[in-house]
DNA sequence: TACTTTGTTCAAAAAAACTTGAACAAAATG
DNA sequence: CATTTTGTTCAAGTTTTTTTGAACAAAGTA
């Protein structure tokens, strides 16, 4: 029999468990497995890729890695590389921790933090349509409690990204290539 | 036509308002609705609710009320209350938001974080099985960003909390009742 | 302009997650 | 001990999310 029909080049041992760790990782905040696989492949890779080769050696959809890519760069977690003489889009992970946490949070958390503050005032008013005296301070107090969290949890972000400071360390290969912060 | 046939009050406006916070809440951080639901309702209610009191207010199905009270628990989100003459059991909400997010965090990032080193070091192995010297050298670095990123994750749990710390400020009725902290 | 390359969109299929309720277990009651 | 109360478990049903691939759009080429 002859080697797969596939032209594509199969992952390697150390870059597929590479790409599990972010296959995990993703569902662990809550994305899909094929942006893990995206994310992962671009990670191990020591080249730009382009749209083809993730959907060739990851084996996954034109769709998958077309709507993968639509939220890996809406989250700042890919960059779009420029190569000469190539017409196709070239793709880099954001190699930055602080980077990447500080794109996740704008873009997942801090909409709901948001729309969060008005849902509060309103509750509010809800809150003074109850007719009894006792259950309305009950209610008014549990308010309370939320906005205080939602406060804290607002402090608490650029207090994130000040300990998250200092960028990447450790790849020598990014910190020649890019820069990091 | 007379009123609902279930013996449950229904909800209030501001009850549902503020349990529809939670809902979203929980989905933000990847548990069910009906998590959200439960949790929210405690937090609402002014005293200590059984399991059929979830159930009929919430008009969710026993399984549903079992299976949330279990991961709340789990999660430290809520408390089991003795109440004296009872059979059944009585949970109130854990409204210190440190104990919160040490719980959430305890239960569904930490785990993930140790397999996480194991699996890193299995990968080290797999990277000297490549051939290619450069090849190499390259997923060395990689594998040495991974790294860094977990142990800068590990170092922002204890950040994190004690940013946390101070409790509780604006619940009386929880300032009064339980120690917050 | 006709053709090719490159990538997006979206309806339908597949997979995963959640909910339900009936059967079961455990413990208190009489 | 038989019965009732209280809560858990889990297979099956439902809903939601994810993936696929065919049709389409955009932009470069010849």
């Amino acid at each position: 029999m002859p080697p797969s029909q596939t032209a594509s080049t199969d992952l390697s041992a150390w870059e597929t468990s590479m790409i599990d760790v972010f296959v995990r990782a993703a569902s662990l905040i809550g994305l899909p497995r094929s942006i893990g696989e995206i994310y992962g492949l671009l990670f191990c890779a020591s080249k730009a890729l382009t749209f083809d080769e993730l959907m060739e050696r990851l084996q996954i959809s034109k769709g998958s890695v077309s709507q993968g890519l639509k939220v890996l760069r809406q989250l700042g977690a890919v960059k779009l590389h420029y190569v000469p003489g190539s017409r196709r889009d070239h793709y880099k992970p954001e190699l930055s921790m602080k980077r990447l946490v500080h794109g996740f949070i704008k873009d997942q958390f801090e909409p709901h933090l948001l729309s969060g503050s008005q849902r509060l005032d309103k509750i509010d008013a809800l809150i003074q349509e109850e007719g009894d005296e006792a259950s309305r301070a009950h209610a008014l107090n549990r308010l309370g409690t939320l906005r205080s969290w939602q406060k804290r949890t607002r402090k608490l972000m650029p207090i994130l990204m000040a300990v998250l400071g200092g960028g990447n360390l450790f790849d020598k290969a990014a910190t020649e290539e890019d820069t990091i912060i």
